[in-house]
DNA sequence: GGAAAATCTGTAGCTACGCTACATTTCGCG
DNA sequence: CGCGAAATGTAGCGTAGCTACAGATTTTCC
């Protein structure tokens, strides 16, 4: 109970990250502070300040004015903030896998990972452009979404999503495909081009080709670039990507939960007789054994 | 630096989880502390042991047996749990998306949610059973993967991925196709069955005919059920799904990770040599500005 | 280049927070 | 109705974290 709090205390963002940033304002021996706590967070969690200021080589107030300089009140506050930061674990940058990593380590470092990208994805989303992009995807009368490799999976998925709420929607993941349906699409339609490193050429073609006839195109990608310029709107969802060989991508997962966002959000502009029969429909599958093909017929409530 | 950490913490998994089990042997003055901690966890954190025992009416040494009697050493310490899970903001039982929600808002309570049900799948997930899968997945000579719907999506992922490590793999979202792969395959190979709710009769049907024919049938589900039991190993991914319409499935997302999971675990237990081809090919695909189809075609570095 | 000033760092002491030993009360049971 | 055991509150202690001050170091200006 009693959802919202408005004591909540001003969300310092991630504090490893702020360390990060501030580090240069920061006094020589703070700076040692700086470089014990980057290393292992999760251990100065359980540490006590004199144990801290040993573990620098410094005095016990020099913590303290380290934890001032980076805005915080005191050590504890700084132990708190850690510990919400660490309820991933280790830092990210630190997640590298190693060759002879057990599969518990594997599995941790993996979640551990993708946590802290998508914690860093949603600080990074921009409101003002999902709120753009969620208008023009209700207002369209018509949405294809695009995307090659593990983009396309990404366009699947929204494929699936889409058609729930009455929106006629397909996504295509062949270049051929793509152009001749970006022909078929009249002024007003909407084109979502997915691509994290937004400079997928084929995508691209298709793009212009689709902004030529009047479509509305809206890009889907990790960073500015090539895609990002070409499209009318650029929703970006920034991750962390590390150039480990073992790392998988983490861009799809944050594109997919924003295209979650995207799905509902739209979804709660329907009006209530829609909402309704998506209800209805969700029912029908929840009960749904057969497990019909997914072109999405309706199958009868159990 | 320093990984491994072996003075880590007993992990006591999901705090405000441990209250509500332990809730039972608690005294009767204690009790009042566990509903104010479950209350408003977010305020015990910055709360001082003298104002969280005049919250809950109780003297502070009743503070104090209460967190030894959820098994932890002090007060201290318990905040610092607490500052571990409220990470995501609001317990995601209060995520609750309402028709009337801002775009902002929607966006916070679908990432939290998100971020919470991976922290608890992750939690759950049987490290042994994992091992055991991935075990399984490296000595196959063929694997295949089949899921319907969103399931699907998960099959077509694990597709793209498996691959690159030398594994000839597959990926069907159709049941009259899963079938007849399924009577291509030999005893050794290897099926992974994809369902959250692990009752998809047809998929059910296939799994039946795959190890009539002495293939080894993996289960990526999320609960026991049918599926998990037709199975020769059942991986359960178990995530929190609460029924409100608007809230997206997670499922999909903790399968998704688990994959980049065991893909990752068995990329490692590849010979050196594989392991130098796949990064050539990472590097191939980060410079590929044509972005031809899916089907992997090895393009030249640039 | 030297001296003064400003800034940075370590020492000492204080407040109070969290924890433990003990007394009191309350409840169950013979 | 009284005894015993459990449960709860009171008092006091140790220590952790924070503040005032002084010494050391670097910077700056003449």
């Amino acid at each position: 109970m009693s959802g919202g709090d408005p004591s909540a205390p001003p969300r310092p963002g991630n504090v490893l990250q702020a360390i990060h940033e501030r580090m240069a304002d920061l006094r020589p021996s703070e700076r040692k502070v700086a470089q014990v706590v980057l290393a292992n967070p999760g251990r100065v969690v359980r540490m006590t300040l004199a144990e801290a200021a040993q573990a620098a080589t410094v005095s016990e107030p020099t913590v303290i004015r380290f934890c001032e300089g980076i805005g915080l009140p005191g050590f504890q506050h700084l132990k708190l903030e850690l510990a919400r930061n660490s309820a991933f674990g280790v830092s990210a940058t630190h997640s590298v896998i190693a060759p002879d990593d057990a599969p518990q380590q594997v599995t941790d470092k993996i979640f551990e990972y993708t946590l802290t990208s998508l914690d860093h994805a949603r600080r990074r989303l921009d409101p003002a452009t999902l709120a753009q992009v969620i208008d023009l995807l209700a207002a369209a009368p018509r949405i294809e979404f695009m995307g090659m490799g593990a983009s396309g999976i990404v366009a699947l998925d929204a494929q699936q999503k889409f058609p729930l709420f009455g929106r006629p929607c397909g996504a295509s993941i062949d270049h051929h495909q793509q152009y001749m349906l970006a022909m078929t699409m009249e002024p007003g339609d909407v084109l979502v081009a997915i691509s994290h490193r937004g400079e997928t050429r084929s995508l691209l073609q298709v793009v212009e080709a689709a902004r030529a006839r009047g479509v509305t195109v809206i890009a889907l990608t990790g960073q500015t670039g090539s895609l990002s310029a070409a499209a009318d709107v650029a929703l970006i969802v920034e991750t962390l990507d590390n150039t480990n060989v073992f790392t998988p991508t983490i861009s799809r997962i944050a594109a997919l939960v924003v295209v979650d966002v995207l799905s509902t959000a739209v979804a709660l502009r329907m009006p209530a007789a829609k909402t309704e029969r998506l209800a209805q429909m969700k029912r029908a599958l929840t009960c749904m054994r057969t497990g019909g093909s997914q072109s999405g017929d309706e199958a009868a409530v159990c």
